[in-house]
DNA sequence: TAAAACAATAGACCGTGGTCCACGGTTTTG
DNA sequence: CAAAACCGTGGACCACGGTCTATTGTTTTA
């Protein structure tokens, strides 16, 4: 897939996808056919694309998914990965208690 | 209080104080005692500095924060402050489950 | 009363996360 | 085959949320 078709798919823009790749969170194989130096990218882009959606609107920093990319797809230790990928879980759960604090504020200050 | 007791207090630097001050999330009146021109703060303004320290931590930004304040502190109109804040739950709430299911990916990745 | 601690302002600086050219090459399409 | 559509690179530019520095003025405190 070339990258205009994964931007209109994903609903990532070629910019931010070129900037995923400078930043490490894609791959892609610069097509064989070796006129053009043009990015191929694996169907499976499109999904770590949707996640990268997501986990930015969750609060993920780019280095965040760095990380999680290194170690789910660099596969360096597969013990390693899954202490990487557990630690960002309970980064996450952590936001996920702020937000119920401030929403609790909030509310508090919607009844009085 | 000043500067310095309510960066001690709130655990947010005197900057940071400063520039949401600069940015409307705050107010401070100028002793009166004019001799000096510190900030005086007064003592509930722990309270909001806690709320955004959390909200932030949360994923708000600072133009959000200024949005409630201007509603709840600002007064103009109390059924539209209602509805700001409600708005600003609602997107707290729809940022809990980018959050959820971002941990559904990575969760489901830890399966594999 | 002198030194240390605190405060104010203005403005420079920084990392993050993109976004937007300009320019030149490649592919598609009518 | 020419024009339109697409792609690549490099670098400038942007908003955001602070942070740091320099300089000057005010309190505290020993």
């Amino acid at each position: 897939m070339r990258i205009g078709e994964l931007a209109e798919k994903s609903g990532v823009s070629r910019d931010t996808i070129r900037f995923y790749e400078r930043n490490g969170l894609i791959t892609s194989c610069t097509g064989s056919s070796a006129t053009n130096n043009y990015r191929d990218y694996a169907d499976d882009t499109l999904i770590w694309l949707g996640f990268f959606s997501g986990a930015r609107e969750a609060g993920m920093s780019v280095a965040d998914l760095r990380s999680i990319v290194d170690a789910v797809a660099g596969s360096c230790d597969a013990d390693l990965a899954r202490k990487v990928v557990r630690e960002k879980i309970s980064e996450l759960k952590l936001r996920a208690q702020k937000i119920s604090q401030a929403v609790e504020f909030l509310e508090k200050a919607l009844e009085k």
